[in-house]
DNA sequence: ACGCTGTTTCCTGTTT
DNA sequence: AAAACAGGAAACAGCG
């Protein structure tokens, strides 16, 4: 017997079209207290040339504006643009005031596009100081260079989700991911879990010969495969100990651009459909507490993001044993493959933990 | 350049 | 016995 989770209704999305602008002006209230020195006035009718026309009204909104932080650039509306740039702008310590928002009503897709020098146009404002202006959009310039590089790193992982072996899970989840295999059509999965030529690229990865080049190459200290010492006659009695710690000269060739820390990927595994509860499912949601279905393809996951190989769960799980000393995340005893998120974990929350679909869903399936 | 943070890659020992 | 867990040690890498 299933027991369906019945989502709690939503509240209607606010949307950024609603914000009003203020301007200076006699007490009036709107949204609490908040903005009660501000007189409201339609964006019809503001004056975009008075400095508090860059004023929005985010404070009682911004939950509910978090989209940008689940979609890739070409995807965003207009107040999910805007939204972003807010964020980016006050985690540069720039005031809201610097900014004309209303110039960036612009879709993710025409954002994107933008050159710098455009950036720079759109931020000019006749009250706000050039050299200010100049220097957010260099910032807002530069973040959307990178957050766009990060998607399209990013785009092995998603390929990663269009791969066959969780067809299975998928069936007896009752999950319906046509509309990811929709959005990702085009891209052909390169990955394989569980295939052997992964397996076999993996071992020869040059990652390990980095580990091991250095002390190869010293006459007077040779490895095994295995990590031992050999050549020398007195070691054979004495078998070799590896020291602790990480093999000096594991010098990477490429830069590999830090990512999202581990209990954020966690979180975004169990926010995704692709991977929840497939791979990695909660446990006890209200609790933060979550469980590896198959801990191996998550490490293997987080290396493919890391663009390592040679990652396993021993390892990723050493990672995330280090995020226990600030209580990002906390131990859970006796259960195995059980962990959980800390007080100061990732937010995680969601209405529907694991993607269990409701019964409504299921019965217009079944009369479609 | 440097220190901090977050890993990564080893290890030993313990628990399940 | 094997897998998972815990945590020390040291190196690496990005970033401010």
């Amino acid at each position: 017997m299933c027991d369906f989770y019945l989502s709690p209704p939503q509240p209607a999305p606010a949307r950024l079209d609603d914000f009003n602008v203020f301007k200076k002006g006699n007490a009036t209230f709107t949204y609490g207290n908040l903005y009660n020195s501000y007189e409201m006035c339609s964006e019809a009718e503001a004056d975009t040339n008075n400095v508090y026309y860059n004023l929005l009204n985010f404070r009682e909104y911004r939950q509910d504006t978090d989209g940008w932080k689940n979609k890739v650039v070409q995807d965003w509306n207009s107040d999910e643009t805007v939204a972003w740039i807010y964020d980016c702008a006050i985690t540069h310590g720039y005031s809201e005031l610097d900014v004309p928002f209303h110039n960036f009503r612009i879709s993710g897709h025409e954002l994107r596009i933008k050159r710098r020098e455009e950036i720079m146009d759109l931020m000019v404002h006749p009250h706000v100081d050039p050299e200010v202006s100049r220097r957010i959009a260099h910032t807002v310039f530069d973040r959307l260079q990178c957050r766009l590089n990060e998607e399209m790193r990013q785009q092995s992982v998603l390929r990663y989700a269009d791969s066959a072996p969780y067809t299975q899970y998928h069936e007896q989840t009752i999950l319906d991911l046509d509309y990811c295999n929709d959005r990702n059509r085009g891209y052909t999965s390169d990955y394989k879990p569980n295939d052997i030529s992964l397996m076999s690229a993996a071992d020869s990865s040059d990652d390990h010969e980095d580990t091991f080049r250095m002390e190869a190459s010293s006459p007077a200290c040779s490895y095994g495969s295995d990590g031992s010492k050999s050549g020398d006659e007195d070691d054979k009695k004495k078998p070799f100990k590896r020291p602790p710690g990480r093999p000096k000269g594991s010098i990477k060739k490429d830069k590999r651009p830090r990512s999202v820390s581990v209990p954020q990927f966690l979180r975004d595994l169990l926010l995704d459909e692709r991977f929840c509860p497939s791979i990695i499912k909660w446990e006890d949601h209200s609790l933060g507490k979550f469980r590896f279905v198959k801990p191996d393809e998550v490490a293997k996951l987080w290396g493919q993001m890391k663009q390592n190989d040679n990652m396993t769960f021993e390892k990723f799980s050493r990672a995330m044993r280090y995020h226990y000393q600030h209580m990002v995340l906390v131990s859970v005893p006796t259960a195995r493959l059980v962990y959980q998120f800390g007080p100061k974990g990732p937010d995680f929350k969601t209405n529907n933990p694991n993607f269990v679909k409701v019964k409504s869903e299921l019965e217009s399936q079944s009369y479609s």
